[in-house]
DNA sequence: ATTGTAATTGAGAATCATTTTCAATAAGGA
DNA sequence: TCCTTATTGAAAATGATTCTCAATTACAAT
């Protein structure tokens, strides 16, 4: 762990950006959530740990973790932001409109569609979001079983 | 045209909605526009027709089309929504992080990949956004050719 | 260790898309 | 034509995010 950190810390310092109290605790807060932390929500959390951190802090530092790829920001409902660390494979959502709940899924049919229009189109894809919405298993249940289209 | 118009307007009445100009205004702007339109670029568009018309009559209307499946909201950048009539097929974009261009796709392995989630979840999806960034083929060459990865 | 410089911070103001309030208007059933 | 109530325009309100600016702090060079 300590390892990794001095390798970030590296990584900061060889873009000219300094490595931070504030920045080690955003990062830290996002990688021990395992859920889909808001802005808000994560400045409540780290605040618990440093009283003194600032909203505007949060957000600057997302946008700098976004700039260097360690942090993904994600639009699950139309509200808010939603922030995440970055992991290994890559991984899409479903939300559930009736409780909001999330749930993460992979498909590895994605890779072609990647390549489909890749080749089809002359584009170079550096970024894929899938986020499918409808109800989840037990929200069918308490509507009864239909299952109606909109978003 | 008329005939889908009244049965349009049978539509709204059967869900005790009002068939009003600016409604119909607005979703002639959006039907006419091969592109997809922001909020107020669809209320500039709709003024030169009815210079009474209101950006909240525009966020509103778009409000009741999307909730009668007319209308498709999606999040292109960051910034603001963009608007589009529904059509027949579901597609999906590509967005040129160079110069903003948005390229629509079909990819027939989403089924499959719907089908894939909603049996391993058992979920009910009723709605897919797709979406992939990257660079257009004439921004790729002005750029060298190089083609790195981030939002 | 000390210093200088520029990146970063906290606090609060500013921004910008979108939503809401409210009195006036108009759709459409009776 | 009349009545009820959905809809509208205008302006204020909201809420997420960004910006401003003076004070702080990381860290490279001394």
């Amino acid at each position: 762990m300590s390892e990794s950190l001095d390798h970030l810390r590296d990584t900061f310092r060889a873009t000219g950006r300094r490595w931070t109290s504030q920045r080690r605790l955003i990062l830290g807060v996002l990688e021990e959530s395992d859920i889909h932390l808001d802005a808000e929500t994560l400045f409540v959390r780290a605040k618990t740990r440093d009283s003194d951190i600032s909203l505007a802090t949060v957000y600057r530092t997302l946008a700098v973790l976004k700039e260097m790829g360690l942090v993904e920001e994600h639009r699950l409902g139309e509200e808010h932001a939603h922030f995440e660390a970055v992991r290994d494979q890559p991984h899409y959502h479903f939300v559930c409109l009736g409780c909001g709940r999330v749930i993460e899924f992979d498909a590895p049919q994605m890779a072609q569609v990647e390549r489909d229009v890749s080749e089809r189109e002359g584009v170079c894809v550096t970024n894929i979001h899938l986020r499918m919405s409808g109800y989840c298993a037990q929200c069918q249940e308490t509507m009864g079983g239909q299952c109606g289209d909109q978003e």
